[in-house]
RNA sequence: GGCCUUAUCGUCUAACGGUUAGGACACAGCCUUCUCAAGGCUGGAAUCCGGGUUCAAUUCCCGGUAAGGUCACCA
């Protein structure tokens, strides 16, 4: 069905942070060109050059390049302004385009901008997703193309530069479908080729309205990365914002969505931006990652955080990993490491946990000296083990168990628990003491006991 | 307001004339359990409204309604 090679482009514009949406559009342009065996090419859209900046160019460069969406072609649009000129002045060599005097209205605006002629007639285009659309452009009226010679517009520019650079497909959200008829015009001026276009639905903030720049609600698409997200489990998450292969499978890698791709099951309508379900898909990836990656990750986040560490003393490697198992069950991105952390939730594995002795009852009332006798009895047994019983949570578990039982499991592996941890909510005793170590599981029991006394 | 577009559980979606309208997230309950987390099971929850077409409409057509996009010397 395609003769032609298939390029695609995905053209944003450095004038802010760039938002997850753009990430969904960049995705698509990256699946249908591998899919297709054709070419991806990245445009920064650079035009106005008041609000551009490289810092935000390069904000999505890095962006780009964490989520392995690389690009074949790289192109800045203020590089290629002698091609823009080439065909302005064309145009109004050949009456297409006009200089046009003006009254400005708003500060920093010209008297003398360049406009399109516009031949006000209606244009018909077909979309690969919409279906048909067909748009009477005399509502348009002349509008600017360039400021002046030097100064050349968006409508303009991707005109030329998509002809330029052979874009078969025009792969962008639905926000330019009305922006279409304006650009086939200018196409017929230069004639050139009218790619085949694709409108995207828009992806929605809560109150279902599109999701920009300056939206507050969604964080910008960087700081996914900053927050530990899993490259692939984001373009698995965006990916099924607008678009789905049919059957029930959730969880895609990259190679499984540039295989499933297809543009024909496009949604029309805008979909919401869950972070729930983002919470979800990235966990799924997570837990597809080997023992050895993860621990890698958490550890990282514990050694190499800024800021967050003066508190806690970083025990050694071996330490942290025995803690690596706990902390994965509990998070359901690397980011979480850090929050945790920051609230100080973690610190009683790395120091004795102050709390109120209160805390060491279990619900059912028992008397301190009740609660005491059990504490006690497990130290003595914990105190008569040798330091080799300790590298393995079940053969701890073995020796305290069946006392547990005999006595009520909540009468005696509560008040274990919070001497541990001094929380109401932690990893059950026997983990903890395994990766606490017999010296310090000791000295807590006892701390406890003298709470009681 | 003009033009364009859209409409299935709260959310993301499946269904492309015939299904008890399926799945996932979230939520609730239960199981497991000393508390979390994880896991397992169960449950509530949807075709915007009104007309057609058809033996049969979530699905096709028309009209409402609602929502969104766009109407820059931004992209």
């Amino acid at each position: 069905m395609i003769n032609k090679k298939v390029i695609t482009r995905f053209a944003p514009s450095p004038t802010g942070h760039f938002h997850v949406g753009g990430i969904r559009s960049a995705l698509y342009n990256f699946l249908f060109a591998r899919q297709n065996n054709g070419t991806y090419i990245l445009r920064s859209e650079d035009t106005d050059k008041e609000r551009s900046k490289i810092e935000y160019e390069n904000e999505f460069l890095e962006l780009f390049d964490w989520l392995g969406l690389k690009h074949d072609l790289f192109f800045r649009q203020s590089d290629r302004l002698e091609i823009h000129q080439k065909y302005l002045k064309k145009m109004m060599d050949e009456g297409y385009a006009y200089l046009s005097k003006e009254i400005p209205t708003e500060e920093g605006q010209r008297d003398e901008v360049i406009r399109f002629k516009n031949p006000n007639k209606k244009i018909t285009f077909t979309d690969l997703i919409l279906g048909d659309i067909t748009v009477d452009t005399t509502d348009l009226g002349d509008f600017v193309i360039a400021r002046d010679m030097n100064e050349p517009l968006y409508h303009l520019t991707v005109v030329i530069d998509d002809f330029e650079m052979g874009v078969t497909h025009v792969i962008r959200g639905q926000e330019h479908t009305s922006n279409t008829s304006r650009q086939i015009l200018i196409q017929e001026a230069i004639r050139a080729t009218r790619p085949l276009y694709a409108h995207l639905p828009l992806i929605l903030n809560k109150e279902r309205v599109k999701l920009s720049k300056r939206d507050e609600s969604v964080p910008s698409a960087i700081e996914y990365k900053k927050r530990g997200y899993i490259p692939e489990a984001l373009l698995n998450f965006m990916a099924l914002n607008g678009w789905n292969p049919g059957g029930e499978q959730e969880i895609f890698t990259l190679s499984e969505l540039i295989e499933k791709f297809d543009i024909s099951q496009i949604q029309k309508g805008g979909g919401v931006f869950n972070p729930e379900k983002l919470e979800w898909v990235n966990k799924e990836h997570m837990k597809h990652l080997s023992e050895d990656v993860r621990n890698k990750e958490i550890i990282d986040r514990f050694q190499n955080n800024p800021g967050i560490n003066q508190n806690i003393k970083i025990k050694d490697e071996k330490f942290l990993l025995k803690l690596c198992p706990v902390i994965f069950d509990h998070i359901s991105k690397w980011g979480d490491i850090d929050t945790m952390i920051g609230v100080g939730e973690l610190d009683y594995y790395f120091n004795a946990p102050q709390y109120e002795t209160n805390l060491l009852y279990w619900k059912a009332n028992p008397t301190p000296e009740e609660t005491k006798k059990h504490l006690e009895f497990i130290l003595d047994t914990l105190k008569n083990t040798p330091e080799d019983n300790f590298s393995n949570s079940e053969k701890i578990k073995s020796l305290i168990f069946d006392y547990a039982t005999k006595n009520g499991r909540g009468q005696v592996l509560w008040p274990l628990r919070v001497a541990l941890s001094g929380k109401d909510k932690s990893p059950d005793p026997f983990t903890l003491i395994y990766i606490m170590g017999k010296t310090e599981t000791i000295s807590r029991i006892d701390e406890a006991i003298k709470k009681l006394s």
